[in-house]
DNA sequence: ATAAAATACTACCGACCGGTCGGGTGTAAA
DNA sequence: TTTACACCCGACCGGTCGGTAGTATTTTAT
């Protein structure tokens, strides 16, 4: 991917994660860039592409070289779960949340893209978790991706960072509807 | 309050909690009350003032007519996150939750309602449990509260409202982070 | 009945939105 | 040197945004 395509992404992934869906235009994206507006749909026939765009950069991030799960499932489980909780803590929001709360059947491709975002999320997760023999694995993912996802809403509305911290620590100890490892 | 005053807030709520703050506009809200744009100018002075009007009518509706929890702190509980489930599984969003990822610091009257709404109900939570004599209640309110949340995710993206089930029971019987009942 | 206050309307404002157009410019292959 | 292509730009499109001015209509209080 060229440098500047995948910096139109990433700048794109932090307006919508700031902005939302609506809130974000693409002249400010272009600005950010350093380009004009115009130039940006050289790259991208419109603004709903960039969310697929954004989610898979997003998903890859998240899961390239993770620990394999076959040799030391728990390592990558506390790997993964790290990660997120990384990103929620530095950028204080979840783009996934913010664009799945911002499109509308009026932008059905992007609908889709974040569906497909939180499904894939969900089941790495629940693989993880399967290798791990922990019984019901997808309902378990669904719950602590929703644990730590809700947790967002504490940073951003007071600051307090601490519900996502007791989040990532019931998570990697797996205590959670008392599936307790 | 009067009844049109009343409706216009009611139209408001959904058309945040659907469209977001930037999303939903006040022709929109004009033409759900059966008015003209200029019209709402009259009862509101700017579009950001609907949002603590929206979020004060939802924390009545919510709180109002609760069972006294020094009674029966936990049929007091139960009917609190029945009535937050409840409205989650109807309207498949929570208002404050979008708002919150909405409002930045360019509204900041918006800013400091949403705050206070969930400050506020995390308080009204964190009273019962700690009636119950459940240890550290805020923290306790604030993970239950970020679990439903969270599983509103699941509900816009896919439909599924298990999770926010699992979210009402967990709930319920309070094993949450090790502080089974 | 009348004055005052609330509420409603039409019409409009400047700013911004996503998106398109035609015309450049730089590079690289033929 | 020509051709071709990728990229970038200023200017513009129709449309919507939040908000306002001025005026008409309805309700309320005296």
């Amino acid at each position: 991917m060229k440098t500047t395509l995948r910096k139109i992404v990433m700048e794109a992934r932090e307006l919508f994660r700031e902005h939302g869906y609506d809130g974000a235009s693409m002249q400010d994206l272009a600005a950010r860039v350093g380009l004009k507006k115009a130039s940006l749909y050289t790259r991208f026939p419109n603004k709903e592409a960039l969310v697929s765009e954004v989610l898979t950069l997003t998903l890859e991030e998240t899961l390239k070289g993770l620990p394999d799960p076959r040799e030391d499932w728990q390592l990558a489980w506390q790997t993964l779960i790290g990660r997120i909780a990384k990103t929620f803590e530095t950028r204080k929001r979840c783009v996934g949340l913010h664009l799945a709360y911002g499109v509308t059947s009026v932008t059905p491709e992007a609908q889709a893209a974040v569906s497909q975002f939180f499904n894939v999320l969900r089941e790495r997760m629940a693989d993880i978790l399967r290798l791990g023999g922990i019984p019901q694995p997808d309902s378990a993912a669904a719950d602590i991706l929703a644990q730590l996802e809700g947790a967002t809403l504490w940073i951003t509305t007071s600051g307090d960072v601490e519900p996502l911290r007791r989040a990532v620590k019931s998570a990697s100890r797996l205590d959670v509807f008392g599936r307790k490892i």
